[in-house]
DNA sequence: AAAATTTACGAAATCGGTTTCGTGTTGACA
DNA sequence: TGTCAACACGAAACCGATTTCGTAAATTTT
C-alpha cells in the first residue's frame, strides 16, 4: 500500500510545522513567500489532497446528501436521481443512494444508519409498506433531531418536512378530461390500492373529471391492483366491462392493458383509448406509443435538493415547511383517439 | 439544532472519563457493572449513537462503495445498482453514486474527488467519451494508488484491476446464429461506433457467426449509430438493403428497428426477424414483444462488489487482477420467427 | 503481614486536518 | 536607542471517537 501523503509528513519532510503547511496551502498571509512556494510545490509534486473524512469531522459537515427510494429500476425514479445529483454535484454536493425495496424494516435501517453524521441532510421517497402500516415514527424522530430532510413524490403530511409532489389530483383529471373530450364514454381506472397516497389521488382526478363531465362513475370500472398477484390477469378483468377508454396510474400498467387489448383484437386508438402515467421508454417505443403524463423527475429531483441545500445551508434561519408542486403535463401520442 | 450526544457529553454527565464510557458502551470487562449499567442507560435513553465519520477517521475506512455510471436512466446500469447496492448493504458497506454522464472530465473530476478518502473503493464502468478518448491515465492513477477499483461491463485492457463484463463476443454470437438458425439470410447489424467496447465486440460475435455458417458478411448491413444524430434516420438506411433479420446491440436500437419495419409494412417476425441487447421494459412490454440478450445485471453488480469488497479486506495479499465473464442468456419472445 | 494480582478507571496518544493564540525576530519610527 | 508594529512561524486545542498504558485501590496469594 502506497503511503498517501498528509500534511504531517509534508511537515517533517521539509522541517516546518503542520499549522504552517496548513495555512502555505490556503495561501495564508501569515506565511512567508519562499516557505509557502517551498511547500506548495512539495505538495504539487506528491500530489497531495487533503484526507476529506478530517476535514468533514472538523466543519462537521460531509457535503453528502442521503438519497433513499423504494427502488431504481424504474424510470421515474431513476429519472429524479439523475435530477439530484446534477443540481447537488453543482453545489459540490455528493449522494450516497440507498433503496428501501419497499420494505418498511429497510427504510427505518437506513434512515438510523445514514442519520449518524453521514450526511448532511436526506432525500427520501416512502417505501410502500410503510405507507400501508402507517408508521412514520422513524421520520418524525428524524425532523425532531433537525436533520434536514426532503420527501418527493410519495408523501404524508403527518411529517413535518419540506416536499416536492407532482399534482396528481390534476394529472389524473388531465388524463380523465382528454379521454372524455375525444369521446369515451366508459372509462376505465387502473390503480394502485388506497393506501398508496400518489394512486389515490390520481383516482380523484379521475373521478372530479368524470363528475364534472356528467359522467356516471362506476366502481367497477376501477381495478385496484395488487402487485402480489398477477397484474395482468387482474387487469383482463377490466375487460370484461364495456369500455372504451383506460387511465392507469403508471406505465406498466398502462402497457399491460394495451397488450390485452390486442390480443383481445380490439383497435388502439379506435376501439379504446388508453392514458398512462411516467414518460418512461415504454409508452415512447411500444405501438402504438401511449399517450402518458410527464411527471418531469428532473425538474422535481433538482427542485428536492435545491430545497434541501437551502436547508442545510441557512441551518439558523426559521424553518416553516414548504411543498412544491410540480405540473405534469399530458403527453399525447398514438394510444389515443384525436377527436370522437 | 437540537444537540446531538456524544461521548464527551455522557462522560461530563456521569461525570466519568471518555475512555470509560467508550469501554462502557462496548461492554467492556474493564469497567464495573454498575458504571457500565449506568452509562449503557444513559446512553440509551438519549438515543447515542457514536458519530461516523469519528469512527471513519480512527479506522480509515468509511464503509463506503464508489460507484461511478455513466448513465443511470437505463435498465441496465439501473440493475446493476441495484446489485451493487444488495450485496454491499448486506456486507455493512454504503455506496455513493455519481454519474460521468458519458463525459470524460466529468469522470475525471469525480474519481479525484472520490479518491480523496471518501470511499474504500471503486466500481466504475468507463464513459463513453474516455473509450474515445482512449485517455486512461486518471485510472492508472488510481490503481498506483492501490485504491481498490473494479471495472465492469465498459472495460479497458490498459487498467490493472478486478474487471467484470458480459460475455460480449459469445453473445453476439449467439443472437446472430439463432438468426441464422430460424433461416435468416441477409441479417443486418445496428452497433455502436468501434470505440465502444461492447459493440465492437458483439460485432465480433456476430461476424463469427456469420463465418462460422457460410453466411457471406456484408458491410452495408452494419450501422454504427452516432448518438449525436438521429438514431432512427441512421437505421432507416438499413431498411434500404435487402434484409431478413437484424440485430441490435442495444434495446433502444431494436425498437427503433422495429418500428421502422412496421412503419414500412413489414410484418415481424414474417418478414424480417429481430433481436435486441438489454432485457429492459421495452423488450418486455412492447408488442411484438423482442428477442434479446438479457444481460444479468444484478449478479453483474453483486460480483463486482464481492470482488471489491474481497480486495478491500484483504489488502495485504498479493494482488492478481481477476476477469470475471458473465455469461448472457438469448430470451426469445416473439419478434424472430421460430423456425424456417 | 507482605507481596502479588486483579479490578476499575483515567490520562494521553491517535486519526488528519484547521484555527486561535503566542512569541521571537526584524524593521520602522520617535 | 527604546518602543511598537509587522512578519513568520509554532504550540496546542479541537472535531469525536478508540485504545494503549499507567495506577490507585481492592483482593488474593504466600
Amino acid at each position: 500500500m502506497k503511503q498517501k501523503i498528509t500534511i504531517k509528513t509534508i511537515a517533517k519532510e521539509l522541517g516546518v510545522s503542520t499549522s504552517t503547511v496548513s495555512k502555505a496551502l490556503k495561501d495564508s498571509h501569515e506565511i512567508g513567500k519562499e516557505t509557502k512556494d517551498k511547500i506548495q510545490a512539495f505538495a504539487n509534486h506528491y500530489n497531495y489532497k487533503p484526507n476529506s473524512l478530517a476535514l468533514q469531522l472538523r466543519n462537521q459537515k460531509t457535503k453528502v446528501i442521503g438519497v433513499i427510494l423504494p427502488k431504481i429500476v424504474h424510470h421515474f425514479f431513476s429519472t429524479v436521481i439523475m435530477g439530484i445529483e446534477a443540481y447537488a454535484n453543482e453545489k459540490g454536493y455528493h449522494i450516497m443512494v440507498c433503496f428501501s425495496n419497499e420494505d418498511y424494516q429497510k427504510e427505518v435501517e437506513t434512515l438510523s444508519v445514514l442519520s449518524n453524521g453521514s450526511v448532511d441532510g436526506l432525500i427520501v421517497s416512502i417505501a410502500n409498506e410503510t405507507l400501508e402500516n402507517k408508521d412514520f415514527s422513524h421520520f418524525i424522530d428524524l425532523v425532531e433531531e433537525d436533520i434536514p430532510l426532503v420527501l418527493f413524490d410519495r408523501v404524508v403530511d403527518d411529517i413535518l418536512c419540506d416536499k416536492i409532489v407532482v399534482d396528481d389530483v390534476g394529472a389524473g383529471y388531465k388524463a380523465t378530461k382528454h379521454l372524455v373530450d375525444i369521446g369515451c364514454k366508459r372509462i376505465g381506472l387502473i390503480t394502485t390500492p388506497d393506501h398508496v397516497s400518489v394512486g389515490a389521488l390520481r383516482r380523484l382526478g379521475y373521478e372530479k373529471a368524470l363528475i364534472e363531465s356528467y359522467v356516471k362513475t362506476d366502481s367497477k370500472l376501477i381495478i385496484k391492483i395488487d402487485e402480489k398477484q398477477d397484474i395482468k390477469k387482474q387487469i383482463e378483468q377490466l375487460f370484461e366491462q364495456n369500455i372504451d377508454g383506460i387511465f392507469a396510474v403508471n406505465e406498466i400498467y398502462a402497457a399491460n392493458a394495451m397488450r390485452i387489448a390486442k390480443e383481445k383484437g380490439l383497435n388502439i386508438p379506435n376501439d379504446i383509448s388508453i392514458i398512462g402515467f411516467t414518460d418512461g421508454l415504454i409508452s415512447e417505443y411500444s405501438s402504438p406509443s401511449i399517450t402518458t403524463i410527464a411527471q418531469h423527475g428532473f425538474i422535481m429531483g433538482r427542485q428536492a435538493v435545491e430545497l434541501l441545500i437551502d436547508r442545510i445551508e441557512n441551518e439558523t434561519e426559521v424553518f416553516t415547511p414548504k411543498k412544491i408542486v410540480i405540473s405534469s403535463d399530458l403527453k399525447i401520442r398514438e394510444s389515443t383517439k384525436t377527436s370522437s
